[in-house]
This record gives C-alpha cells, sequence and structure tokens, in this order.
DNA sequence: GTCTTTATGATACGCGCATCTCATAAATTT
DNA sequence: AAATTTATGAGATGCGCGTATCATAAAGAC
C-alpha cells in the first residue's frame, strides 16, 4: 500500500476524494485539540476524530508528523507576509503586528513545535536521530531579512546580519514563553514589550552605522 | 516508609549517610548523562548508576524531579551573581558574561528544563495538572531587577520593568536555541550578539527618559 | 454487474516507563 | 550481640505508544 503511488503528499492537500477527506478531519479534530492546550498522541486524535488507531497512523506516523502538519496550517498569514514600507523601523513593527497576535492564538499549537525541535535536538545529541519530518523553525531567518532589507547599503552586512539575529530573540513562541509564564504579562502586554525591543535593536543599528560613518 | 521522617529534603543535600550518599550517585550521574545530550529517564540513570528502578524511583519519582535537580545544581555561579557597577550597562554586560557561558556549558541541561516547563504548561492548559516539583524559571526577574536597579530615578519604574522584560528576552536558554539552532551561530558568536542586543536596549531606555526629562 | 484496487477497522504483539509487593541486606539502636 | 528500623533489589503488573497482520467495506475499472 504505497501511498504517494497514486496520490503524492501535495495532491493529499487540496484534492478530494477518501484520503484527502480523512487527513482533513484529522488536521481539524488535531488542531482543535491542540488549540485546547492537549498535545495530543496520534492515538489520541484517532479517537476523538473517530478513526481507528491504524488508520491514524497510515496518515500521521508519528506526533511529530502531527505537530508538524497542524504547525503549517498555523502560520498561514505569517509565511505570506510582505512588506513594502520605506524604512526598517515600520516593517518590523508590521512584522510583530502580524505575526505575534497569530501566535498568541495559536500558542499551543507553537510551543508543541518548540516542544519537539527541542526533542529532536535532544535525539540529535544522544546520536539517536530517527529520520523524522525535521521541524524547519527556519521562517524567522527569511522573514527578518526582509526587515532589514531597507538597511542594506546604510548599514554593513555585518551589523545588518546582526540586527536581524537580534531581532530573532523578541520574535516567536519563545517570547511568549518569557512574557507570559514567567512575568504573567498579558497577550498585549507581550507584544508591546517586543514592539519595544525591536524598535529599540533597529535604532541602535541605524544609530551605530551613523557614528561609523 | 516516609523519607521526610527522618531526614527531610534539604538535610539530605550536605549530610552524609546511605541515603545522602545514593542521591549523590545518581545525580552525578544524571548530570554526566545530561551532559552526553541524552535526557535520561529515572530508569535509565537508574541502569547507569548501578542501582535498582526502584530505589532510583524512591529519590526522584519522576523525570521532572531528576532533571529539576540537575538544574539546580548546573545554576551554581548564576544565583549566586551580584553586580556592585554604578551603571546598568556594566551590570548587564557582567551578568551575560557569567551566565551565558554556563548555560551553554549545561546546554543539555536547560533545554530539558526548558522542554519540562512547556509540558507542565500544557498539562495545565490541558486541566491534567499533577502536582509536580512545578519547575521555577524565575531567577531571570530577580537578576535583572538588580541589573536595572541604577536606573532606578533616572527612569520611570514602568519603563524600567519594561526594560527588564525585554532584557529577559536576549538572555536565557532561549537565546542558544534560536541563535545556534536556527541561525547556526557559534557559542560565542550568540553570546556577542545577545550582549549587543542587551547593551542597545539598556541604551535605549536610558536614552528615552533623557528626552522625556 | 463483476472484478480489481484501495481504504478502513479490529486485533494482537513488543517495548519502555511507572508503580507495587515482598523478601533480603544494611544500618542504627539498645 | 540482639532487635528494630531503614534501604535496597528482584520481580510482577498495568498502561500507553508504535507496529504489523488480516479481514472487511468502499470506490473505481471493465
Amino acid at each position: 500500500m504505497d501511498v504517494s503511488r497514486q496520490q503524492n503528499e501535495s495532491a493529499l492537500r487540496n484534492e478530494r476524494g477518501p484520503r484527502a477527506r480523512t487527513r482533513k478531519l484529522m488536521l481539524e479534530t488535531a488542531t482543535r485539540l491542540m488549540q485546547s492546550g492537549i498535545t495530543p498522541s496520534v492515538s489520541e486524535v484517532a479517537e476523538a476524530a473517530e478513526v481507528s488507531r491504524a488508520t491514524a497512523y497510515r496518515y500521521f506516523p508519528s506526533q511529530a508528523a502531527l505537530v508538524h502538519a497542524v504547525v503549517d496550517e498555523a502560520l498561514g498569514p505569517i509565511l505570506d507576509w510582505r512588506s513594502e514600507a520605506p524604512d526598517a523601523r515600520t516593517r518590523v513593527a508590521d512584522l510583530l503586528a502580524t505575526a505575534m497576535p497569530r501566535i498568541d492564538e495559536f500558542e499551543a499549537t507553537f510551543k508543541a513545535a518548540l516542544k519537539l525541535t527541542l526533542d529532536q535536538w535532544a535525539q540529535r545529541q544522544a546520536g539517536t536521530l530517527g529520520n523524522e519530518p525535521q521541524l524547519t523553525r527556519g521562517h524567522r531567518v527569511e522573514l527578518l531579512r526582509q526587515v532589514t532589507a531597507p538597511l542594506d547599503g546604510k548599514v554593513s552586512p555585518e551589523a545588518c546580519e546582526q540586527l536581524a539575529q537580534a531581532l530573532s530573540l523578541v520574535f516567536g513562541v519563545e517570547v511568549l514563553v518569557v512574557l507570559k509564564d514567567i512575568w504573567g504579562l498579558s497577550a498585549e502586554r507581550a507584544q508591546a514589550v517586543a514592539e519595544w525591543a525591536a524598535a529599540a535593536l533597529v535604532e541602535a543599528a541605524i544609530r551605530e552605522a551613523r557614528t561609523a560613518a
């Protein structure tokens, strides 16, 4: 029973037929469960979606694959984000305004994803690397390069890179983990702090370039 | 067999006797395993330490308890950190110089701890809150209040608080996770980026207070 | 309509973690 | 030294995850 023979992974998403239907059902169920705070095992999704465990494992062979798929859905508008604003300050503010509420909305999902990357890192360290779906987590790099793009030429490439790296610290689930869970802030306050910090970093990079010139 | 009847938790640490000895052995074994990248189960520590599983579980009833104990050891010098430097810039640089190498050294341990806090958060959300040891993760707040202490009076309390919160984003395991794992930086580069970001944030807070006045 | 292909469900197995019980060994106390 | 408390080990049990097998039901081809 080789699935890819007749319907490959990408085709499965949007086409119809029994496979696409079941997959959609499972994904929706998994998303709902994760939103409620659970990081469901494949078996749990199977039960909640009222399909047999065997079937569930045919679509998502591991919890990692499951979370990966749900995260892809959750990322949605963040992946499509673009900015034509002329200055970096506006771009970073815009990015945070788009991404952070979405991340907060799917907080449980993104935290589960973060947990999985930590799992995979540990297994890699220990040498026990199953060939899992390999959670991506590289979106930040691309997005932040867009943010710092207006600074090309005005700021040295090294400084630009450093700024992007620093910005990646104030943008992501980790921000919520720290500000909400440790400091007890609301989602709004957390976003405000992140925006302030991001603006300060951009400002500093620009200022340094100015004094260096 | 009520342990606390004769030797309570705190007494166990430094006193001697068979219990303290076994506990120490297990802790050392667990630390060694975690440094090698594994996040060991209680059973694994038991085997590596050559004690029976039953004994192991008497000391550490769960993996969470185990990690918690190892983290306490790993924190070591970070918890003792103090600074008498007169200005916040120096203090934050000093804190990062102390803490980041230590965190990097015990990277696997701190990542495991982060994973556990995510687990606990998820279980809390789902309502299934076992009464686990409840990982602390609040050290950052105290340390950063010390960092921003020189700004009291010079900067409004709100701004001071916000600065501390922003600084907490560039100080901790999360920084390593993002900069090393996503960007592929070395530990040294990661620390340099964190230091630059921290300095920029402090600078921004001070500058804002100046212009506001 | 028959026949093939494909999807699903029921069931069973192995594995590792966590817990419990009970017997033995070690220690402390008197 | 004897008695009592305390620590340990060996084994059994239950539970959940992941996998494999086989039989049935649904969909598509002719």
